[in-house]
DNA sequence: TAGATTGTTAATCGATTAACAATC
DNA sequence: TAGATTGTTAATCGATTAACAATC
């Protein structure tokens, strides 16, 4: 039985179990077990088993799991409806998501198609939402510029916020919650050039 | 005193440490204490003594840390160099890294300009590797060709990856150890997403 | 010196792993 | 039925927090 709140260590693990039940699907793959999936997946059987039962029991003891159902239920946990596979880098329909604006302070970009939408001026943010009513925004600017950016987006009725300024965004708004994934991407990059430097500084 | 080995969660916390201070040291702040720095951070002031105390005491008893000292020296424990902020979004000089060369399959690409360095074809890489022996490459390619291209560029002497492609690269090597950080944006999308459908869920 | 705040040890908490009864 | 493998409880491990003596 789905547990009342899920830890957020394992709501971040969902995903990539989702990626890699799709991709045995591909390959033609029905049944898995835990344990092969934590070989795979370089995991435990038993924190597959945990991971799972915070949602349901998905699997037949003695048999493993179906994985076409398995993919299935976790993309419904994950709230990735139907959609077609169609752009490029990030797929959002693929995710759940639909891109259907871009705007650029930058009026030399506007007018441009991006995945098939046209770079808008930022000018036209605020009648774009009012006539769309977007529940999301990715930002991508710099970080002087985000703090504000998402403000007046809250006040636009946006309520997610995937933000890779080097800002770590905290958004409050009086009703409802608004959630913030902070990518941070030069943090990444960082924590690799750490890694680097100390190669080879574990003995052993 | 540094201790013998650091658990990757400090590692991870380091970048953003090195963010805060070098913003407040921008803003002229001299001195801070770990319970102020916990705060602006939202962490615990417990939480930074030990982290940074995992590479040694920066901080004076009764006084707190010193801003600048403390940035520079999380600085150092990064490995950031000195380096010049010229480029745009990912600023790879800040962070000790220099972008020395791009390749795309796509011939339409070849021959334009990305943050200062010409697209080159990817027939030139191993040319390229030969002559300039780049210690880090940056994928963003579809997950079929990561697998193949990571381990053609390892034996071309690549030992660090930061990997945008959909597929969790893991490397081996006789002599070296490869580093490789998995970003995935995709499942970052999709937690932020799952995190928008239960919006309100948790009671309180 | 007295007050503040670190560095560090001990206590707590949460997440991962192990074990096993339930059951397909 | 016997074998396999789950779902779930208990044990372990690691990370975070609390406490406090050291000391600036």
């Amino acid at each position: 039985m789905a547990k009342d709140s899920i830890s957020h260590s394992v709501i971040r693990r969902m995903p990539r179990y989702y990626r890699f039940l799709g991709e045995l699907e591909r390959q033609g793959m029905i049944r898995i077990s835990s344990r092969e999936l934590a070989e795979r997946m370089g995991l435990t059987a038993s924190q597959i088993r945990q991971d799972l039962n915070c949602f349901g029991g998905f699997g037949q003891q003695g048999y493993g799991y179906n994985v076409t159902e398995l993919h299935a239920q976790i993309g419904k946990i994950l709230g990735v409806h139907a959609g077609k596979a169609i752009a490029q880098h990030i797929d959002f329909e693929k995710r759940g998501c639909k891109l259907i604006g871009i705007f650029d302070s930058n009026h030399a970009l506007c007018g441009k198609q991006i995945a098939g939408v046209t770079v808008d001026p930022i000018e036209n943010l605020e009648a774009f939402c009012a006539a769309n009513h977007p529940v999301m925004a990715v930002l991508c600017i710099p970080k002087t510029a985000a703090h504000d950016l998402a403000h007046q987006l809250v006040k636009l009725g946006v309520r997610a916020f995937w933000n890779f300024s080097h800002y770590d965004l905290r958004l409050e708004h009086e009703q409802e919650q608004i959630i913030v994934e902070n990518v941070h991407l030069g943090d990444s990059l960082m924590t690799l050039a750490y890694g680097l430097q100390h190669q080879g500084d574990a003995h052993e």
